[in-house]
DNA sequence: TGATAATTTGACCGGTTGGTAAACATTACA
DNA sequence: TGTAATGTTTACCAACCGGTCAAATTATCA
């Protein structure tokens, strides 16, 4: 008993020791490293509170409904993730990262154009292979962003400053057309997203006959046009 | 006591003879006519539910958030919408319209380059001064749209055709480039309604020094350009 | 195997929320 | 002015929701 052993006794944010960082983590974890059983239980968590929180939002969303998603018991999901919050906030954290990838990959040595070119395709492959997590970032933004407000002032400000400039070196050294590289990235970002975030409605108004995938396709050969012919230097 | 009065008595979707329109309005509207005092409460209701909705969402809001914004008590709201879902839909209501409007004043015998660019200015405006009607749709559809489903189906279906048939027409006959008319509308939706449903993200990346509305100067400069050249008939 | 730690569950709790009941206040109008 | 219709408020309720507790069950390993 060198330490007062913590099961389920964390009422209150100051539980004695417990840091940040271990709050993802079950309470009881004494041996320090994860179990399988661990993992796959807070993948499983992870999985359906991405379905319910993608669908309803933040506010939304109960903890219920995604205890049931999960196959499992409420109190259960609260072993591993001692509040909503704490689900949200590992989803996020997790989806960030990977969400940011295709600007990442924007080359600042590549042929320009073929480079938009590709962070666009890339851009709306993600809306079309991982739409909750688009609209799980959208329910967010939407609504203020009341728990990633940090992140966006940070790093994915930090990210974009940088190949913003890389844009701007591109028109200055006039291999595309001279244009705000913020605002450009902004269009690349709402027209692929659109696809995810307002996929209800771009189905409503195409109707029945483009149900299947086949609009991506359509998304695809239009955007690319559209930016690449937009941007192109002429005269 | 030709009718029996139904002052508070609703208590139940099948009351006996009240029509759906009729919902709307109070209960012991017997004269037919709405008085002014119903106007202006409605109208006060319905500003308060507007912020309170367009920021939280339908289920993140509160009937206790939007009496307090509308500096009522929540049973005097609930005399003149019977329901939180009757003010939510009296919203979505009032708003689609005008929401629409800019598109359909797309002008067939126009200029086509210049009818794309007024519409698209049109759209950008109607981000700026109004964002919490197109957060407010946003949303909704976000969420699956579950209260406008028929909407979108129907009359914005409905006008989208119509007016991508006449963005067809025009490529056809060769005075914009050629391309997918349902795409197009799409890209000016996303790129213009942006600024108003991601505002948070776009404060946050262009930083404090753009605080200003003079971002909206240069979204239009960007979106012209990028759209009239993108669609220019070349070769 | 047996003891200890990790996991799971049913019952429960306090606060919130949508909505109601009924009394009270005000307005419109004959 | 009187009275019926309209408008407003206080008190309240049942369902829901985030989270806790204690007890039960299962995995781990000396």
């Amino acid at each position: 008993m060198a330490r007062p052993k913590f099961g389920q006794i964390h009422s209150g944010p100051s539980g004695a020791g417990i840091e940040r960082g271990e709050m993802v983590l079950p309470r009881a974890a004494k041996t320090q490293r994860r179990t399988r059983i661990q993992e796959q239980k807070e993948e499983r968590i992870l999985e359906a509170a991405l379905e319910v929180f993608s669908a309803h939002g933040f506010r939304g969303s109960t903890i219920d409904q995604i205890a049931e998603v999960a196959g499992m018991s409420k109190p259960n999901l609260l072993y591993y993730f001692r509040t909503k919050e704490a689900m949200h906030r590992a989803l996020i954290d997790r989806v960030l990262d990977t969400w940011l990838d295709p600007l990442r990959e924007l080359d600042a040595e590549g042929n320009p154009v073929a480079e938009i070119r590709s962070y666009i395709r890339r851009k709306l492959e993600l809306a079309r292979d991982f739409p909750r997590e688009s609209r799980l970032f959208a329910n967010e933004i939407l609504q203020g962003a009341p728990h990633i407000e940090d992140e966006l002032k940070g790093p994915l400000k930090q990210l974009v400053d940088e190949k913003a400039e890389v844009i701007r070196a591109w028109a200055k050294a006039g291999k595309i057309a001279k244009c705000d590289p913020y605002h450009l990235i902004f269009a690349i970002w709402s027209t692929t997203q659109h696809y995810a975030d307002f996929d209800v409605q771009v189905r409503a108004v195409l109707g029945q006959e483009h149900a299947g995938e086949g609009r991506f396709e359509d998304a695809a050969r239009f955007l690319e046009r559209l930016f690449v012919d937009g941007l192109q230097v002429r005269e």
